[in-house]
Formats: C-alpha cells, structure tokens, sequence
DNA sequence: CATGGGCGATACCCTGAAGGTATCGCCGCA
DNA sequence: TGCGGCGATACCTTCAGGGTATCGCCCATG
C-alpha cells in the first residue's frame, strides 16, 4: 500500500464525500473514485458504503482510517526526524520540546537550566500547543519530547517518566462568593450556573456543546476568568502564574494530576536522553 | 515520502549494497540509484556515503533506517488489520495470539479456556514464533495479541499487563553432577566449559559468535539438552513440559520473568479486549 | 604498471499508472 | 417531471518509474 493511497482514502474517510475529499487532496473526483475503488480491490474489502446519497464507513473503513493516520503519521514522523538528523550534522543541532500552555512554566523552566549545564547540550526549542496538541507533535516528528499532563493526555505509545504529582485548584475571578473558601468538593464546582466550564476544540476543530464559552489558548481561558465569565481548574503549579485579579482555591477530590516527561519510543537522539536525565534529577 | 521510496531505502541501508538491494527488490541497479539520489535531494540529506568501493550510512541514514522500518511496519499494519476486518463482517472472525515456544503452555491453556466461555468468543488462532518474533507480528498487524516474557522481550510501544512473575530454573540433561542440587548461583551455571548456553539467531538471521550450539526452535533446545550439548535457564513454569530425562535446578539470584499480554496500542478489537479481561481474571 | 572487473552514476528510451475532462446514471426534491 | 447533486465510467494525456547500455572510478592482481 503506498503512502498516496492511504492519503486518499484518510481524506475521503474524513470528509465522507469524494468530491469534498479531492478538493482537499487538489485532485480531480474521477481519479479519486478510482484510486478508492483499486484499494478496496486489492484489499478485498468494502471500505465505504455509497448509497446514493451519502457516503459512510464500513467496520473494515473505519480500523483503516485508524491505522491509516497512525502509519501516515510514522511516515511524516521519519521524514522530520531525518531532516533534523540531518540538520545536526551541519552543527545546527536542536531538539524541539513540546509543552502546553498551561503547564507549569517553573519546572519547565528549571529543566530547562538544568540541561543547559549537561555537557554537549544543543539549543532547546520550545513549542506551546494546545490541549492534546503535543501528542500529534510527537508521534509525527514534529516535537523530539513532550511535557505531558496524566491523566489528561494519551500517553499510549510513548516512553515516559514521572516528574511531578500535584492537586488541582479552581480559579475564580477575585470577589465571587467561593473565593473565601479555603477548600472545595468537586462537585461543588463542576456544575455552578454562573461560571461553566470552558469547551476546547476537539480534534476535528469544532467545539462540543455546551454552556460555557469557546477557548482557544492559556491567556484566552485567563482572560475570560477575569471577566468572570467562565471557571478554571487546573494543576496547583498553574497559582504561580496568576495575577491579582484572579484567586486559587484548592479541590481536594479532583483527581491528582501528574506531568510527565514523554518521547517516543526507541529514539536515538542523545539530546532527548540528556533532557529526560536532567528532567529527573530535578 | 511513498512507501515504495522507503522500501528501496531500507533494502539499501541494509545490503550496503545498491546491487544487491535491487535485486532483493526484483528491480535493475539504476532506477535504485536514481530513487535514493532524488530521495535525498528531496530530504536535503545525504543518507549514504558511497566511497567507491563500499557504501555506509551516514546518520542521517541510520535514523531513517530506523523511522523507516516504523513506518513500514505501521502500514503493513494496518494494511494486515482491514483485511482481518473485513473478514470479521463475513463472520470469519478471528484474533491472533503469538506466542513463544517456550512460554508456559499451562497459563496459555488457562488463557484460551477462559476466553473460550466468554460470551461472544471469536476463533482464536494461536502463532507459535521464535524468541523476538512475537514483537514483529504485532507491530505489523499479523498478530493481534502477543504473550511477551519481560526483561527479554521487547514491550516498548505496546499496551501490556503483567500476569505471572516467576524465577529461572537450569535444565540439565538427568545424571548432570549439579543435579543433585538443590538450588543454584546464576555465577555457577553461566560459564560451564561443558555445558555452554546455545545461541539464538538475532534479528537479522545470523549466529553471534560463540561456544554453544546453535539453535532456531524450543524443542531443538530440549533435545540438545537432553544430549547432554547445551544449558537451558528457562522460567520455573517451563518444568511442566520436561520430560524424565531432564531435571531442573531453580537459580536463586536469576532476574525474575514477568510474562506478559500484549497488544497494539489503541486496539479497537472486542476480541483482544475480551482476551485481555480474560487473561487478567485468571 | 597495465588491465580486468566490480560498483555506482549517467544517458536515453519506453511503458503504464495516475491525473484530467466529459458524461452518464441514479436518486431525492421542488 | 425535470433539475441538481454526487459518484461511476469512458477516454485521453502526461510523466514518473523502470529497463538497457555504458561510463568512470578504483582496487586487485599478474
């Protein structure tokens, strides 16, 4: 099977729609609906049920589009890893460190000194995503290590270790009424009418429903705290990056989050190895 | 990338050798060439240093070797898993279980019995491999589920439980002096000049180099052991299977083996989970 | 020191796979 | 009943990928 069919079919599984699906992969319909019709050919299985008027996927479609984006992934994955293989030799050796937004910047920032100071350390490169961001970083290449937040993230198929394990907050625009709490239920916060949680994009870009507002990044979620319009809970680390206006108060029944250190498994890069021995003396 | 790029890379990065690779490849010498130039152009990176009479990897190269062999093993898996799907639908279920030959057969019967009363059982088909194959199986997709021995076998990238942690015991053929026994040093049975421990071919087919006999499947190691040829250190649960003319002898300070079920991370099989649940239950 | 042979690269040709355009056939809907 | 949306089919075109012949380099060997 040859990386171009997988494409095509990943798209058309997606969109479910060839016309939709060609645009998006800037080819003609014919020759996706013959590229389509060869693979389920070869594969000696429907992949997709056409009746007429829509396009749907058959058990044996959906395990392809599953395993498809996984294979296409490794596929992207050895081509970035190798370009920056390559990259090293010339001296311009980095490794890229994926983290989220919202993590906590003090032991980011303390790794981050303390591999400084490893003999043979090259420059570090630091890329903030959003929520669930990392994991596709990592597993296309894109990102050499990850910071992640179990149990948040998917650590399935990554190698990692443990660095810290902490509670969780909620935060509340200063001046609400729970703010002269000085611990709180979970149940306590999750379904307050004034303050809803806030709805991330999932992975196919659209939000779930719901009655809180629609956030992108860290410093949005921040700003619509201030404003009163929404509640966040967070890792007990996060306080630290509070400003005035905002208040912590502990939950003491959420679960206890622990952020990892995550790379992929079997990576040959000294860098990434340098990096996780500095993340776990700290 | 195409997967038929990355296919003629690893033929080369493993023969060294541009004749060779095209001909394991069923093509002529320079369309192979012209692919892995262009391969580079495309990369910006040189994979392969030819100094006229040898051809090496540079480091580069030695990451896409390695990315590579990934990658092509995730479509092959995926390729592998839509074919078993979709005879799934024709109600031709089934999963497959790799297996080593030596593993404990006991826990294994135990296994397909318990998962045999479940509701909604599938046809189990049972692989038998050499040490090390199970890995390749279920990271192509030609396996679905795999019984794994930890520290031996190799368990990064896959989902696992523990299910059985044993200590080692020397087999030795009957009337063995040290047989008389009752428990051994590991320091004691590991440099016999008599009984020298066989040798398994590694992933690439051949022997290291060494004293004992070389050796491909489990009951090959029994009957040398039994001639009196080579010594086995097997987990304690492999004793069952002995017959009279071997005895075994427990090595007290051998690192304990953990067996293990395995499979593919994110396996969306109702069989591998019904196995799993079945396993963990015993 | 000449030379033959092994090996990768280059030159050049040819075929077929992959893409494009036009159009059909089916069906739901106004 | 006809129109429009959508996937399939028919047919043409192009160029990427494969083949053969040959070069150029270098080591081995007599």
């Amino acid at each position: 099977m040859e990386t171009r069919e997988l494409r095509y079919f990943v798209a058309v599984a997606e969109e479910l729609h060839f016309g939709r699906a060609a645009q998006r992969l800037g080819i003609a319909q014919p020759p996706l609906s013959r590229a389509i019709s060869q693979l389920e050919r070869r594969l000696g299985a429907t992949l997709l049920k056409r009746d007429s008027r829509s396009v749907t996927l058959t058990e044996a479609g959906a395990v392809l589009l599953h395993e498809g984006r996984a294979a296409l992934d490794a596929v992207e994955a050895a081509e970035h890893r190798t370009r920056r293989a390559a990259l090293a030799v010339t001296g311009q050796a980095s490794v890229v460190l994926a983290t989220k937004a919202g993590a906590s910047s003090e032991l980011l920032a303390k790794l981050l000194h303390a591999y400084a100071a490893e003999p043979g350390a090259v420059n570090v490169e630091v890329v903030l995503c959003g929520p669930g961001e990392q994991e596709r970083l990592l597993r296309t290449g894109r990102a050499d290590v990850a910071i992640l937040h179990h149990p948040f993230d998917v650590l399935t198929g990554f190698d990692t270790e443990e660095l810290l394990t902490e509670g969780q907050v909620a935060i509340f625009p200063a001046g609400h009424p729970l703010t002269t709490r000085t611990s709180l239920q979970l149940s306590e916060v999750t379904e307050l009418p004034d303050l809803p949680l806030p709805r991330w994009p999932g992975n196919d870009g659209t939000y779930p429903d719901g009655p809180g507002p629609e956030a992108q990044s860290h410093s949005q979620l921040l700003q619509l705290t201030s404003l009163g319009r929404t509640l966040l809970v967070v890792p007990d680390s996060a306080r630290s990056q509070l400003n005035d206006d905002l208040v912590a108060v502990p939950i003491v029944d959420a679960p206890e989050v622990t952020t990892v250190i995550a790379w992929p498994p079997h990576s040959r890069s000294r860098a990434v190895a340098d990096l996780v021995r500095a993340a776990l003396r700290l």
